[in-house]
DNA sequence: AGTTTATTCGCATAGTTATTCTAGTGACAA
DNA sequence: TTGTCACTAGAATAACTATGCGAATAAACT
């Protein structure tokens, strides 16, 4: 509720003036006024706020729609976020772009409620991380792979999913696991036990899901230490070309034979496929072989990246 | 001449958007950039000026017209300024106020030539300062009044009158004397000189003047030792009520007869009457009477004041 | 090509602005 | 009156932004 504002209009628009138009520093200000360097700030935030300053910048189209409308058109998503990038801006700097300007899409993507399955992923985190807070949904937010390692970084499921329903609300279903395990019995283990089955359940009814998809090089896994070059260099000759929450896939989106599928706990593969709605989420042109297959394969429905990623990925 | 830009619009609107829109600092704008944050400031400042950015400001009436209109009905002004001033804002910060405020009135009141003889005083010193540079006109500056002590100061005509010619352009001619001589004798001698007589000579054909009013009380030569407090009292015993220009008169703004009359080197009442276009600047409330009887005597034509003076002028 | 001139860049840092923190003020209740 | 709360102001200072400067690069000229 709006506050007794103890500061006239006329003070306000008098300040403002002299600041904005005139040029002159908050001290300047101060000192015509006779008030603090600090109210003269304060004054010109409220100025701001209320609407006797106006700032209004050309509109900027951060999304590159002719690049969408070919993304969706060519490989049959419902929809597609292509965020435009500054021509140097690669690895981080490309995610932190896409996340920034493609929260939006995502939050207007997600469903207002129902349940969700959030994977990990720095792409992914950078978008959760700007999702906006204070809009309220009631939404069922679910870990779709477990922890990389014991070691929780901000950009596991587990965070993100924490994330997500510490801005949004709702509640949050943990996968209280690693992602991966030593052996499938092991795997097993965690999977019979009932608060995994719980959650599993859920998880096959989700609506949606957002997700990021990884490639094998510049893999985060083995940024991480959970795999070798040597166990990629494995999953290459099985054919894998991507991933998507730990499950390895080929270039037409099948998952691999591996010996990590059995030792993997994250959603399947075949899940994902049947959910209506899956937010793939990725940037950078060396991601175009794993998202080309994801998407070939079903797994996404809708797709945010970068342009260099759109270009490669139509580039055929 | 547009220089050829070497940033895109795109580029700008990104910046500005990520700036002033989304909130981030210049900091985080460079990050997505893959800029410095030095060139981020470079770029705002560039979409500020290329309109990519526009910061507009409610019009903020810094002149109250109701004063104006009545100050001049009521003592037959040509026009008037009135200056709304902070409600705490006496002395320096009054005459600052109005010299920000009042500067262009008196650019617009001021003719674009001929002859404009100045006054020094520190209201008439804000004013000036913040004439605005660039623009160009053709007038001869004359200094209506000596220097009031040997160590210039910036208020004095002189300074006055070398920084306006430097804002408009045209010629400054100086009054190489001092306000106040010793005797009669000396300013005889003074007035006598072909320098002089020439400078005097322009002064009476001045097309308009610009003048500081000043009152008998915190007035500017006692604070520069030029009078004693002595001085000050049997000038208001000689029924002085005001000064322009170093000339002292009564409540009927008639000069007053005192040992300082033929002292002093500076424009004559007689002559500011004369004039077609006399500016009068005042800040404060207890320079009422001086104005006051500057008005009545109708040695201004115009007046640059403050809410304060205005207000106790019409207060009757 | 080899200079010269003009520009652009980012570092270091000066300068400006926002925020934290403490003290002071007034309203109101006891 | 006195205490408590709710709030506002300014001083100190942290945070952020703008600018002088030399290095690097490009453009123009000899």
């Amino acid at each position: 509720m709006p506050k007794t504002d103890p500061y006239s209009d006329e003070l306000l628009r008098m300040a403002a003036t002299l600041y904005h138009v005139d040029g002159l520093g908050q001290q300047e200000v101060a000192k015509l006024v006779r008030v603090s360097q600090t109210k003269i700030s304060r004054l010109l935030a409220a100025a701001l706020e209320r609407g006797i300053v106006h700032i209004t910048v050309d509109q900027y189209q951060a999304r590159n729609a002719r690049l969408e409308h070919d993304l969706c058109s060519r490989f049959g998503l419902e929809t597609a976020a292509v965020i435009k990038t500054a021509k140097q801006a690669g690895g981080d700097a490309a995610r932190q772009t896409v996340g920034h300007f493609g929260a939006p899409f995502v939050a207007a993507t997600l469903p207002k409620t129902g349940v969700v399955a959030v994977g990990g992923g720095r792409s992914v985190a950078e978008v959760v991380q700007r999702l906006r807070t204070g809009e309220s949904r009631r939404l069922t937010v679910v870990q779709a792979m477990g922890s990389i390692d014991s070691n929780i970084s901000a950009v596991d499921a587990l965070e993100l999913g924490r994330a997500l329903v510490k801005r949004w609300g709702g509640e949050f279903l943990t996968l209280s696991t690693p992602a991966f395990v030593s052996d499938k019995k092991t795997r097993d283990f965690f999977l019979a036990s009932d608060q995994i089955k719980f959650v599993w359940q859920r998880m096959r009814q989700a609506d949606a899901a957002l997700v990021g998809v990884g490639g094998l090089a510049s893999s985060v896994y083995i940024e991480r230490g959970v795999l070798s070059h040597a166990d990629i260099a494995q999953l290459r000759d099985s054919g894998a070309v991507g991933e998507i929450c730990g499950r390895f896939f080929d270039a037409a989106g099948k998952e691999c034979k591996s010996r990590w599928r059995d030792r993997t706990i994250s959603i399947e593969i075949e899940h994902l496929k049947k959910i209506p709605q899956v937010i793939g989420v990725a940037a950078g042109a060396d991601r175009a072989p794993a998202v080309m297959a994801a998407m070939r394969g079903g797994l996404l429905k809708s797709l945010l990246a970068d342009e260099a990623l759109a270009v490669a990925l139509l580039a055929n």
